[in-house]
RNA sequence: GCCGCUAUGGCGGAAUUGGUAGACGCGCUGGAUUCAAAAUCCAGUUCCUCCGGGAGUGUGGGUUCGAUUCCCACUGGCGGUACCA
């Protein structure tokens, strides 16, 4: 029995694979458990050392809930459409299925390096057509429902179409578009292309022209998620709002569902208060002002209708069509002027300069309470989106409409008193109303109620409920997407493909480069004609296939369904999901959207996906760099030449090749990124340093790797170092380093197999694990790395003895050894419970530690412990498993029962304070009485000594804890 | 600005309902072994100290016999979000 890692990795991966050691049980008698991690988009560059964080932790609550006699459901798939692969395909001519597959294969390898216990049968891809097939269905069937508010479900279009010929929208409370009156009539008259469109105003999903963020360099449209600063989230291209027909699903009908039900899931606090934000409802009032000289009406959103008689001006949105019909003659010009100046800033304008600009229309709205007649201006900060896309401006009361009064002479009027809450500020809803009429001297939310109740009386509106969240852009002009499984008949009217023609795969194209807002497949003609129709040629953008995911892997090959019914009854949900934070909101968000829907179909039995989320943090890596200066020699020439980051300015030097001279620095020098694998990371007196060592740089002048010849057309900067020289006399230069997000481009990411190789998995796994909570967000380093290996060897030393040969006894165990195995089975129990994994380790370590000093060689408590390890180092708990003359598979065995028993201790050791201050401690029996541990302690000459010429005051005693002599 | 998270030795981090702060590991120091080195093993390692002790969990207050833990007010770091009416 050797302890070589390499080997033992390769037989039991080898083994597991064989015998299919992780295949999901099929029978259902047993309760079950759903691990899953997030699936990962297989880039070209592999995984680095920070996604396994989450996979390995995963990993050890499925490998822990099998051997307590869980079904444990752990897949792991690919999430393979998308921009990134698409991008790369159009970069190197290579079809994104091909990348996909060879990354797929890669991802699939690093895995199974690491040990994962995945059920690989179970695997799937979003781009397979057998997998899309039902993402296509399913996104029909959203096409084909609509959203009864009264049942607050979704119910099928047949239904509505049903309701429509009977009543018309009389009675109808459904989430829609835009509200509409279309009498029963009308509807029954209407030829099957305006049914279609009036029930576009209905559908989940839908077909509409609004305002999108278009990205001119990807040439397609991007949900708002996708978006970060005015810009894409992918490649980082500026992005503008255009109007554009495009489909969308509904979230918005599900905003209220999707913010209670958050309440019945286990995510973190900050989690929720995402998604809280994303959705974002704020209470208040829908408010009819009329405008004079026009016939209908502007209608406002307020959270505070109770300031309504402060109101001294309204804002409309910019974009809104009414702006062109309330501008007055007069005024054209200077709205036109506005409305130019408007179309020319970028939203990167509009959030970097936030300047209140604005423009009077002309128009004047009448206050429904007090007939006052109110300026209709447009401006910047009225949003077309929120809302109603206008407003009523309060500027005494908000800050925003206070400034645009300031700056546009606008009289303000101070309607609520704040005086009782000197803290407040404007948002602040406290104080007491003035200049009110009948509000005056109510309360701010009394009089909020009563405003509103006034309003509605009168019929100028009603309460109402607002949310942030937008419907989801599910559009993109894009080739590596799903299709959207429509085709347009010869009216134009858009039908589902049905379930037996799906799925509608990608059409062979050369070339798929999206060319500006029209979607390349629009190029593939014979394609887009069909007897039916013309094909839709929009594709879905990747959340598609994403959103649905856990589902398929309880049935995976079914070709019946999306799911079978057994199969969801038995599996239900997911128990634990892990992965990155940055999917909090969107994956999570319309995953929870599908599943609700899915849901209200009665195809999935729990209104939450997810019942328990665990994000992983995020491992930063060392970003480093070389520092280039110029050698400014007695000859008055400047020689280019890198030193080391802490030379300052004007430090003279001497540089081989070179000659003598000073350090100067201009604009061309400075910091230049150097790849990570050149760098040497030490320790010099307590301060951690990052070095470039001579044999580093003539290694990357040998080496074939991209970074090594990234490095190279770095170095051709300077073709001189000024060599710093370290205690064994080798050359080095001190680089300087940030922290920052593992990437390929900044050539610091550490890859997992390099590690693996070194060290094995399992010391790889446990390390990761014993960096912190996983939670956490840390800086990856390999100091310390060494310190798990040799706690490993030195427990696999427990059991092996002379001539690498097992060593274990069948001699009882002793009391005290029996005590550090159950002290080690509850730690790890309660501590994989709370997914307090690096906890776990230190617990190994602390009891190899202690066995060792006891010379502990016995089965007895040896082989329990193996199968503790299991979940954490699975390669190596096999090994020693079989040594032990165990059959099957060790992660088949069943968890260790701790024994309350032998945790008991007859003494306990007290701390004995005094004044709170710990003085000494004292061993007295572990079931005294508080009188007795009093007793006792009173009795220590100690204690006697620190209690003498004092008056005892209070004698705190804590059976099992403490003693505390309060004196004076 | 708002929301969330977070702050403990030289470093990563541990500490049950408030009860011995610094477990475990790294690093460092000394020793053993060795021709030597690596590896391994043993001991020490929060800081200050006149060796009696004293201080100490971001800062300032509070509650308590007792606070890393609970409360109030700040400060720094990380993440999200932002003219949302």
């Amino acid at each position: 029995m050797k302890f070589d890692v390499q080997a033992i990795d390769k037989k039991w991966q080898h083994y597991w694979k064989e015998h299919k050691t992780y295949a999901t049980p099929t029978d259902q008698t047993k309760p079950k458990f759903y691990v899953l991690d997030m699936f990962p988009y297989p880039s070209g560059s592999g995984l680095h050392v920070g996604h396994p964080l989450g996979y390995i932790g995963s990993d050890i609550v499925a490998r822990f809930k099998r051997q307590r006699g869980f079904n444990v459901l752990h897949p792991m798939g690919f999430d393979a459409f998308g921009l990134p692969a698409e991008q790369y395909a159009i970069d190197t001519g290579v079809h994104p299925s091909e990348s996909t597959a060879v990354n797929t294969t890669r991802y699939r390898e690093q895995m199974d390096t690491l040990g994962l216990s995945f059920d690989w049968d179970r695997s799937v891809n979003t781009s397979d057509p057998k997998y899309f097939k039902w993402t296509q269905w399913i996104i029909g069937q959203v096409f084909d429902h609509w959203y009864d508010r009264d049942a607050d479900r979704a119910r099928p279009i047949a239904e509505l179409v049903e309701q429509l010929k009977q009543r018309g929208t009389d009675g109808l409370n459904a989430a829609e578009t835009e509200s509409l009156d279309v009498s029963a009539e009308d509807f029954r008259a209407m030829n099957e292309k305006e049914r279609s469109d009036l029930l576009m105003n209905y559908r989940l999903a839908f077909r509409s022209v609004s305002y999108v963020n278009w990205c001119e360099a990807l040439g397609t449209v991007l949900a708002n998620d996708e978006v970060k600063d005015g810009r894409s989230e992918r490649g980082n291209h500026p992005v503008e709002q255009r109007p554009m027909l495009q489909w969308s699903l509904r979230i918005t009908a599900y905003a209220e569902r999707l913010l209670a039900g958050l309440q019945e899931v286990d995510y973190s606090e900050g989690l929720k208060a995402q998604q809280v934000n994303w959705i974002g409802k704020s209470t208040g009032a829908l408010v009819h002002f009329d405008i004079e000289g026009h016939d209908h009406q502007l209608d406002i959103f307020t959270t505070r209708p109770d300031t309504i008689f402060g109101a001294t001006f309204m804002v409309i949105a910019p974009e809104l069509e009414l702006v062109d019909q309330l501008t007055t003659p007069e005024q054209r010009q200077e709205i036109d002027d506005y409305l130019a100046y408007v179309g020319r800033r970028s939203e990167l304008d509009r959030m970097s300069e936030n300047k209140v600009t604005g423009a009077f229309t002309g128009a004047y709205a009448t206050n429904p309470l007090n007939g006052q007649r109110l300026p209709i201006y447009i401006a910047e900060y009225v949003l077309k989106d929120y809302g109603t896309g206008a407003i009523m401006a309060v500027p005494s009361d908000d800050d925003r409409d206070k400034r645009f009064a300031e700056k546009f002479g606008i009289e303000i009027i101070d309607v609520v008193d704040k005086s009782n809450y000197p803290g407040a500020t404007l948002k602040d809803k406290l104080g007491i109303l003035i200049n009110s009429d009948f509000l005056n001297g109510m309360e701010v939310p009394e009089a909020i109620l009563a405003a509103t109740e006034r309003i509605e009386a009168l019929g100028r509106g009603k309460a109402q409920v607002n949310y942030r969240i937008r419907d989801l852009v599910f559009s993109r002009q894009r080739y590596w997407g799903e299709p959207w499984p429509i085709i347009y008949d010869e009216h134009d009217v858009p039908r589902l493909v049905p379930v037996e023609d799906l799925p509608v795969t990608l059409p062979e194209m050369e070339d798929f480069r999206a060319v500006s807002g029209v979607s390349p497949l629009e190029r593939a003609q014979e394609w887009v004609n069909t007897p039916l129709g013309r094909r839709e040629t929009d594709t879905m953008p990747a959340t598609a296939g994403s959103n649905w995911y856990y589902l398929r892997y309880m049935d995976p090959h079914n070709d019946g369904a999306f799911v079978g019914a057994e199969a969801v009854d038995y599996w239900k949900d997911v128990d634990l999901y892990v992965g990155g934070a940055e999917h909090a909101v969107s994956h999570i968000l319309y995953s929870r959207l599908i599943h609700k829907f899915l849901y209200d179909l009665g195809r999935v039995p729990t209104s939450e996906p997810y019942k328990k989320l665990l994000n992983q943090g995020m491992i930063g890596g060392p970003i480093s760099y070389i520092h280039l200066g110029l050698l400014l020699t007695q000859d008055g020439q400047r020689h280019p030449i890198w030193v080391s980051s802490d030379v300052a300015e004007g430090t003279p030097l001497t540089v081989d090749g070179v000659g003598s001279g000073h350090l100067v620095l201009d604009e061309s020098t400075g910091q230049r990124l150097t790849p990570l694998r050149f760098v040497t990371e030490t320790s010099v007196n307590n301060e951690t340093s990052f070095r470039l060592y001579h044999h580093s740089v003539e290694e990357a002048q040998r080496m074939e790797h991209q970074d090594a010849a990234y490095f190279r057309t770095i170095l051709q900067q300077a073709n001189a170092f000024a060599w710093k020289t370290d205690r064994e006399g080798k050359a080095y230069l001190e680089l300087s380093v940030e922290q920052g997000k593992m990437s390929k481009r900044k050539y610091n990411a550490v890859n997992p197999d390099d590690i693996c190789a070194r060290y094995g998995a399992d010391c790889f796994r446990m390390y990761e694990m014993f960096l912190g909570p996983i939670d956490q967000a840390k800086p990856w380093s390999v100091s310390g790395i060494d310190g798990v290996f040799r706690f490993l060897r030195r427990y696999w030393n427990l059991f092996v003895g002379e001539g690498d040969r097992l060593s274990v006894t069948d001699e009882e165990p002793s009391r005290e050894e029996l005590k550090v195995l159950h002290t080690l089975i509850k730690k790890v129990t309660e501590d994989i419970d709370k997914l307090s994994f690096n906890t776990c380790v230190s617990a190994f370590m602390v009891a190899t530690n202690e066995l060792i000093k006891l010379k502990c060689g016995k089965r007895k408590v040896l082989e329990p412990t193996v199968r503790l390890i299991a979940p954490f180092a699975p390669h190596l708990a096999e090994e020693l498993h079989q040594a032990l003359g165990g059959s099957n598979s060790v992660h088949h065995a069943d968890w260790p029962e701790v024994v309350e028993e032998y945790l008991k201790e007859d003494t306990f050791t007290y701390p004995i304070a005094f004044n709170g201050k710990t003085r000494l401690t004292l061993d007295i029996s572990a079931d005294a009485t508080k009188q007795d541990v009093e007793d006792a302690a009173r009795a220590d000459t100690q204690v006697q000594g620190y209690l003498e010429g004092k008056t005892v005051r209070k004698v705190i005693v804590v059976p099992r804890r403490m003693v505390n002599f309060v004196v004076g």
